[in-house]
RNA sequence: GCGCCCGUAGCUCAGCUGGAUAGAGCGUCGGACUUCGAAUCCGCAGGCCGCAGGUUCGAAUCCUGCCGGGCGUACCA
């Protein structure tokens, strides 16, 4: 039995497209329906401006087309209270009380994969976030596009993408000598030799951190050894104790990459000449000054891009080009980058890139996210990288929990910049919308404790009489239910993983209004049967949309 | 200078692929625990959707111009 939204939504465009072809048209594109949830309850259930839409194709004023469609719509009245024409041309739709049942079947059936469909087909589709330079440990910023990234793909997965998440390591170019550097200059200060430690070298704590564990477990045997030679220990030492401590603290944070992908893997293989040959076969080279220019003004990028300089030397976006040819050729058919706002420079040029190289545009898909502005107790805390004074992402994760954070990271939409206050994501009240949303769920559990200690039955093979549930709360809270699958498709379409933060806070809404003024476990059995499967299909869906956020769903709290 | 993003209630933000009377949380004020969890609920107040034009049946939403804020404008990574 299909959804209330589906069947309705399948109708009225069967109806359409009668219409359509009674008319003598077959425009496919003028055949999209779109139902909407009015604002106001007077107006229907769901509701269509599709009579509208139709004006201008069929001539005919909107009311008139509005009747036309209802009278094609068959079926109707199994689902339908009533139809209505409205105003300009709107056609509200009344659903029958008794049909909302059906979504609580639905989510009881489908249980776990409740809000998982196929729109992807299997599409193969990366998203590649975080990537953090290996230069020091991620900061807050980071955990906003780490949970953005995390929770998109996850999202995807669910709407029947295939789906890898993919972490990029810039491990090559100077800043890597740099690094190393600064470990080997650390180390010998702890060596007690004096040393001077240059204001562009990395100087936060952490290097005199790694400086001590080289000591531990290295002695001083690299003290007398000539810098060019100790550098390569230092640098490979330093990364990778760095990039251990990256995914360390990403896994602190719920987050897990399924491809680490190295960029000094591409310059190894030569896959970053090998790109730029390409480009140059297909004519978007040229030499100027001594540099190898990109034409990324081909594709509509306000200058051109330099991808070898004048010494000879690739430049980072064309380790960047190669990335990302390389992610076409390992098969995927999109490729999604999450970028700090502060790369949105890059956009043209990349997107350029990848048509230069024999892509769609659309192929890749950026999201921007704005910067993180983090506060305590509505005072900025000072963050600066270069004096290695930041906050860093684990410990907020520390402080405020992973759950707290992912929730407010992913309660905005990315293109809006966001205060991050550690005093609010520490408290435990409505300020904070992620307990608002767990407590309901523990809330949930614990009626079903209770129903279990009282012998109620609480499992259901055969679904029980829905028809005690006709309160105007019961029928909001199966509406609610039903939009979820919506919610997540919507969400996987738009690249809005901050859709189903929003949801969650209307249902648990919803759900803790009607609890206060209604009670699961009564004398009435069919009632209470009733009223306890309604409620079993909320903490399910409670439970699968934090599962897709990360977010924990606590029995207790 | 040019480019991108943002400007919605006192505060923090949804709504933006055009739809009917613009929403939520916080904060203010006033109510609800002998009951399945009060980390909850109920109610009151709060708006020239930055400003000005345009597009059309209809604009917070699309277009243009201004104002204000953020970011970016390398043969850096």
């Amino acid at each position: 039995m299909a959804l209330i939204r589906e069947r309705l939504t399948h109708m009225l465009h069967q109806a359409v497209k009668d219409l359509l072809l009674e008319s003598g048209i077959q425009n496919e594109e003028d055949l999209k329906v779109e139902l909407e949830i009015p604002k106001i309850s007077d107006h229907g259930d769901y509701a269509t401006n599709t009579a509208m839409t139709l004006t201008k194709v069929l001539r005919r004023n909107p009311r008139e087309i509005a009747q036309a469609v209802i009278d094609r719509m068959e079926g109707r009245d199994e689902l339908l209270a009533r139809v209505e024409i409205a105003g300009p041309g709107f056609v509200n739709f009344f659903v029958r009380p008794d049909a909302w049942g059906e979504v609580l079947k639905d989510i009881h059936e489908k249980a776990d994969a409740y809000g998982v469909q196929n729109l992807g087909r299997g599409k193969r589709v990366q998203v590649e976030f975080v990537s953090a330079n290996p230069t020091g440990p991620l900061h807050i910023g980071h955990g906003r596009g780490a949970a953005i990234g995390d929770v998109l793909a996850n999202i995807l997965r669910a709407c029947g993408y295939q789906v890898d998440k993919e972490y990029y390591i810039n491990d090559a170019g100077k800043q890597m000598q740099t690094l190393g550097r600064s470990l080997y200059l650390r180390y010998l200060e702890a060596l007690g030799v004096p040393i001077d430690f240059p204001d562009d070298h990395y100087r936060g704590d952490y290097m005199k951190d790694l400086a001590r564990e080289v000591l531990d477990r290295e002695g001083d045997r690299y003290k007398d050894v000539p810098e060019e030679e100790a550098l390569p220990f230092f640098t490979r030492y330093a990364g990778d104790r760095i990039l251990d401590g990256i995914r360390e603290d990403l896994e602190a944070f719920g987050v897990q990459h399924d491809i680490w992908f190295s960029e000094q893997s591409l310059h190894d293989a030569g896959e970053v000449q090998r790109t730029i040959e390409a480009l140059e076969r297909a004519g978007y080279i040229y030499e100027q000054d001594g540099a190898k220019w990109f034409r990324s003004t081909a594709f509509g990028d306000e200058k051109d891009r330099v991808v070898v300089r004048a010494n000879g030397m690739t430049t980072y976006f064309a380790a960047d080009l190669a990335y990302h040819k390389n992610k076409y050729e390992r098969n995927y058919e999109t490729v999604i980058d999450i970028w700090g706002a502060d790369h949105h420079g890059y956009v043209p040029r990349m997107t350029a890139g990848v048509q230069a190289l024999g892509r769609k545009a659309s192929d890749l898909r950026i999201i921007l996210v704005q910067l993180v502005n983090l506060l305590r107790g509505g005072k900025p805390v000072a963050m600066s990288t270069r004096a290695g004074e930041f906050v860093t992402l684990r410990e907020v994760v520390d402080e405020v929990g992973k759950d707290a954070a992912r929730f407010i990271f992913l309660t905005r939409r990315s293109d809006s910049p966001l205060d991050f206050d550690l005093e609010v994501a520490k408290m435990q009240s409505n300020d904070n919308p992620v307990y608002y949303v767990q407590y309901a769920h523990a809330r949930l559990c614990s009626v079903f404790q209770v129903a279990r200690e009282k012998g109620v039955a609480c499992s259901w093979d055969v679904p029980p009489d829905l028809s005690p549930l006709h309160q105007p709360k019961e029928l909001e809270l199966m509406k609610l239910l039903g939009e979820y699958p919506q919610v997540v498709a919507s969400a996987a379409e738009q690249l809005e993983p901050h859709r189903i933060p929003y949801y969650l806070s209307d249902l648990v809404s919803c759900f803790h209004s009607y609890y206060n003024q209604n009670r699961i476990l009564g004398e009435d059995e069919a009632l209470t049967q009733a009223r306890l499967y309604l409620a079993a299909a909320v903490r399910m869906v409670l439970r699968n949309a934090l599962g897709l956020l990360g977010v924990s769903a606590p029995e207790k709290m």
